[in-house]
DNA sequence: TTAGTATATGAACATATATTCATATACATG
DNA sequence: CATGTATATGAATATATGTTCATATACTAA
């Protein structure tokens, strides 16, 4: 008699159940896509920065330590995924976080690096 | 006179405080290592039926649609982050979600994506 | 030990992505 | 309009990453 792996005893109906719980694939994408953002050293030192102050590029580059082109590459990704609004003040840009789910993303985040060590 | 952007009158020692807010760079980076296993469309998958089941690895290929070997390679990048755990059941090995938090992010995630549409 | 099953892994390849450099755009002031 | 400041962007490059294919390891049963 051959054991066999358990779960391959799931009915196929019952896979197809749990596929269907999936969240739909244009869903992952995006959320993927959200996920990508965060998953970038240089990018999380900008949305931490723009979680407490509302900030222009040049005080972020200076406070991030990059050059103003990266800095503007950078947040050029962050307004495409709508994580940051902005506003102009002059020849000045300001930029903020556009979203408390972002603050709270990064905060469960901090939470579970910090009990894992 | 020359209106200079108003945030570079934020003194030097302004500045550095708001620096010295940041978490450390080496929590930045584990952050990042974070956020970036949750950056692909198939980890998500998977990290998503395993917030539900304990799976073993031919079942998340099954439902995942995706190779054995490609399964496995990213089960080795959950699980070195610590994102899962496993249990051997003779030839079978099951994998489950290690902390409640990753099923906290996703979820707050979700909520984000479907609020912006 | 031999055969079979479940999972893991190394190498190669293709694709994605972050940064830099040079330059463009937008606005303000004189 | 001309100049200066703040920000944005395109091209190029270097690096990272996901998948596939072939194969290795670990365990089980006979």
């Amino acid at each position: 008699m051959n054991k066999q792996c358990a779960c391959k005893s799931i009915p196929e109906d019952d896979l197809k159940r749990i596929k269907d719980e999936l969240p739909d694939s244009d869903t992952i994408e995006s959320l993927g896509e959200f996920f990508k953002v965060f998953g970038d050293p240089t990018r999380l030192k900008l949305i931490y920065f723009l979680s407490q102050y509302e900030l222009c590029v040049a005080d972020l580059a200076r406070l991030s330590e990059m050059e103003q082109s990266a800095v503007s590459h950078q947040l050029k990704i962050l307004r495409l995924h709508r994580l940051t609004k902005q506003r102009r003040d002059g020849t000045t840009i300001y930029y903020s976080l556009n979203d408390n789910h972002v603050r709270e993303v990064f905060d469960v985040a901090l939470e579970h690096i910090e009990e894992i060590g």
